[in-house]
DNA sequence: TTGTAGGCGTTATCAC
DNA sequence: GTGATAACGCCTACAA
């Protein structure tokens, strides 16, 4: 047989077969003492070692994914990438999934326009996938269940039968609302899209039950897209209002952090005049002044319990259905209240 | 032939040859109209279509990768996924990798033993690869270059006949340097490790250049890790030291914003008694009080340049190497002098 | 202990 | 146009 031709921009590579011929033995013996999966004289087995070595072989994945029917990898799909909220996610997946010897192969969904097909192809590749809240539809997510394909789901409601992991909001949301109402606070605003996503529809309603909690009229919904900017604008709007909120519970970090933006370029006075709140507690949660009271999510390791779920789904090890939710920790810093 | 195992979790797949049978065509037939590879009836073509879409039949990637001898994936190394740095690098990657029809896959070497062996795996499994600075040694480069996989290199020394990728430091080194002094900075000081990566060892050689052509004494040199927790412990010595330098040039923002917790836990005014400057331009640069002034980088455009002049060495568009160097920008804020 | 040979699911080259 | 059939590189019964 001849030589065949490499693939584009690689030298052909070394296959078992030539390991084999040069220690004089059959792929098959190869295989064993590459794999350690039988029994091989000590003797062969060093004349084999010996012609790996010196033809620098490795073993194709292409060739061994095939016969094994698996990709010793999972992918997770995000909704975007932008933000340190994503980014901590995958640094918790990556770390998690690594360690567990699988390959991490990761795709956002953010501005591309044929989602399902980009996450089909990505689900062709691994044994098992992450799907984040707002990246794949429910009869989508559906149909990859029942193709067989492990799947675990990421801060979005539940599906029968699959795993899912999400962090708490509804006590959080309490714990929240509680202590700016412990300072005084009485007319409150939400400000998100509770539309969205499921993280903040849940924020949303309970912030809502917990002022009704305390006999307090429901928030203000101020929609606003995830995005400082945007909030920014739309607080510049909101601060200089008569009927002014003294609380402002956003729904997430940035929003926050744009809504003191605009509060301080307004001389708006925070706490003092009105309270803002965040949620993720983002590295410039710290930094900003007023430091920003926000809702603490462990990212990290939302991103390492999903990578492990997927990882016992995919070996096996558990076929009853989980639904994580982890704990939230209210941080409280300068811009709820004097302390 | 009897029915196959089916892999793990996994029902089994629908293959090429039950769409020919159901088809009444040979595998071949399918596959052309799979690929549109050569002409088919009209007649034919419609049957096979239909036995596809009856069967939901989707082409093994596994089978195809191993016939085509590609992966149409390729993967980015990082040292670490901790941070903003990163996350841009990450998003801009993917998003471009993602529009040229490849996955991605990542991997961190942070805090792993077996860097060569991890990374050897990753290799296997793509057509390409882009390695950052401080995660393959230069052997292991080299080996990898010799392989014949494409390689990218990303804010490290190019290596001669690699693709290289960085962010420029020198100049903008310089024009950070000049401003100091135009505030009527003199007594300098670089925090940071010039030793732990290539970045920052260029940043020092030409915060240290420029300090010299305005004929001033070179920086004090002040080893620090890239840790926000790390920069505030050092600060809070190095600003209560006697000789203490009225500018702080540090390495990245981390430190930067380290060194402003510590200044203000002192007491020590930014910037009436030191001004200090950062790198990156991460989000709480902006949100910090006072605003870091530090140098911006195109975070993402790095991680999305890398992203394409691999492509371009997998496909054979370019076969001559490039050494890219996206240029930086100052970013004035307050705390590097009164304006 | 070792070798033979069939299978994994495609692609692509031949003939017809 | 279409169908056999040989790769692709590896794994693994089954025999020997």
């Amino acid at each position: 047989m001849m030589e065949s031709t490499p693939a584009i921009g690689r030298r052909p590579g070394v296959t078992i077969y030539q390991v084999a011929n040069r220690a004089g033995v059959s792929i098959a013996t190869v295989s064993r003492v590459l794999r350690g999966t039988a029994r091989v004289s000590p003797d062969t087995q060093q004349r084999v070692l010996d012609a790996i070595s010196e033809l620098r072989y490795t073993p194709s994945r292409l060739g061994r994914a095939l016969a094994e029917r698996r990709h010793a990898a999972n992918g997770i799909v995000f909704p975007e990438l932008f933000g340190p909220y994503y980014s901590e996610v995958v640094l918790g997946y990556e770390n998690a999934a690594s360690d567990l010897g699988r390959s991490v192969l990761i795709l956002s969904t953010h501005g591309r326009a044929a989602v399902r097909d980009i996450v089909l192809d990505l689900a062709s590749r691994v044994d098992g996938l992450v799907l984040f809240d707002g990246t794949v539809d429910d009869d989508l997510t559906r149909e990859l269940v029942e193709s067989g394909l492990p799947i675990v789901l990421l801060g979005r409601p539940g599906i029968a039968g699959v795993d899912a992991v999400s962090t708490e909001n509804v006590q959080s949301a309490r714990v929240l609302v509680d202590h700016l109402v412990g300072h005084g606070r009485r007319r409150f605003a939400f400000v998100g899209d509770p539309q969205v996503a499921s993280d903040p529809a849940e924020r949303w309603s309970a912030v809502s039950e917990a002022l009704a909690g305390h006999r307090l009229a429901p928030p203000a919904l101020v929609r606003c897209e995830f995005d400082e900017e945007a909030a920014r604008v739309m607080a510049r709007d909101l601060l200089t209002r008569d009927d002014r909120p003294d609380a402002l519970v956003c729904a997430n970090d940035q929003i926050a952090l744009g809504v003191l933006l605009a509060a301080e370029e307004l001389g708006v006075r925070v706490p003092a005049e009105v309270a803002v709140t965040g949620w993720d507690d983002v590295m410039a949660a710290k930094y900003v002044r007023p430091g920003l009271t926000t809702v603490r999510q462990p990212m990290i390791e939302l991103g390492a319990r999903a990578a492990r779920a997927l990882d016992e789904r995919i070996t096996g090890t558990r076929s009853i259905p989980i639904h994580d939710v982890l704990p939230t920790e209210l941080v409280v810093r300068d811009s709820c209240g004097e302390h």
